[in-house]
DNA sequence: AAGTGGTCTAGACCACTGA
DNA sequence: CAGTGGTCTAGACCACTTG
């Protein structure tokens, strides 16, 4: 260590986040080719002179961004296919109303119990059939459609949602604040409206309309399942 | 403890997966509120029996699946809105066609190095134009159209571009493979074909087709922008 | 200024899983 | 069965942020 000469050695204290730049940057430069196994933690850590901790804690977030994978015994590894992870927050409709800006409104158009037909038995992954509740409503913004929700609840798995007063609360807010899921799976698809949801949404026939489907289950129960046909305009937008 | 008894207190190793579980199911059911502050990790981890760092693990996690919000000083709250938070993965182009058994096509249709029109310099946010190579490809699924791309490139960040053969090669392949980025934008909306966009993708005019546009920076420089049209019948799934 | 979460260390043991 | 990542601990210090 030289003050005030040229170079100036310096003990440096690596924080997690610099370990995991290092690397990536050595994956981006070709020195880890996709596919290749990366040195054990311990010979990083001894590299880098920090703890074995430090390394573990910088692979387990190149892990999560899907840039290596790594496996007990048999170490880590450069993924082969590269791929643009992110992550994306769904918000309570309500919220997603009044984050715009707007003045969030919401009406109930239908209530009606009846046998799941196959294309949500086929998303639930349900052998057979069975009595869910069906819930269609619309979510408003300023007076304008919003949202069209087309859903069916578990009677077997959630009971209480029948006591529930479906007209002034929507059955989205409830669920998402009082049921808990183990599982959540996610659809988005663009479909042309059909005469029956051009109605609804107040737009033309053959509108371009973006669509999410949301399954939940509570271990292997099935919570629900929900079609939300968005208002043409909609866009979904990931978290920075 | 009593061996052969009725109770048998055992000294268990709480995992912090087991930590986290527990003040999760303290948040569903009502223990903690929405807006309530939980107690410090210190206080936990003395009411668990483990240690600080067992209950910042568990803590770090709800942190990220967006159920609590943690500030030094301020504490740790439960988020008052409740969000559904996925992660995506989008894979490059070929490696999506491959994966579904299909055999990869791709075709250039136009490469061109053009003033940048406000609608991208938007998307960049760049305060002025400047000249960037815009390239224009079809992505083929066992020789169908499968999406159609319209990609802007920033010949200033990414000068090597220019020596890439884009008629053997896809910008999206070469440049994920090549230029990794610190900051992705998505956006993903449904829109009616034009006529144009309706001749390449082999479909009718006016047919629902979802979009993803992506936007890379390096740093605060554009890398590139593109707007992906897929053709009808496109999904995207998040992974379990 | 003080309180709380964030990180680092060194060491130990556990749990997968590939050879 | 042996190698490697995953987790836990106890303690220390740091960094942010709020009262």
């Amino acid at each position: 260590m030289t003050v005030g000469g040229d170079t100036v050695t310096e003990v440096v204290r690596l924080s997690w986040k610099d370990v995991r730049d290092r690397v990536h940057g050595r994956v981006l430069d070709g020195t880890y080719a996709p596919g290749d196994r990366l040195p054990r933690d311990e010979d990083l850590a001894e590299e880098f002179g920090c703890a074995r901790s430090t390394v573990q804690r910088a692979m387990q977030d190149l892990s999560l961004s899907g840039i290596v994978e790594r496996r007990r015994k048999g170490g880590t590894r450069v993924r082969r296919d590269p791929v643009t992870r992110a992550t994306l927050d769904i918000p309570i409709t309500r919220n997603e109303v009044e984050n715009r800006g707007a003045v969030y409104g919401y009406r109930l158009i239908g209530l009606t119990t009846e046998a799941v037909p196959p294309p949500v038995t086929a998303k639930f992954e349900m052998a057979g059939s069975e009595e869910m509740l069906r819930v269609r409503a619309l979510h408003l913004a300023d007076g304008h459609p919003f949202v069209f929700e087309d859903r069916w609840v578990s009677l077997r798995t959630v009971p209480e949602i029948l006591e529930i007063d479906l007209a002034a609360q929507s059955a989205n807010e409830w669920l998402v604040r009082n049921k808990p899921y183990t599982r959540c799976d996610l659809r988005f698809y663009a479909m042309n409206a059909d005469a029956e949801t051009a109605a609804i949404l107040e737009t033309g026939e053959g509108a371009a309309l973006m669509v999410i489907e949301r399954t939940t289950w509570i271990g292997l129960d099935p919570i629900t399942s929900v079609k939300a046909v968005t208002a043409p305009g909609y866009e979904i937008l990931t978290r920075s």
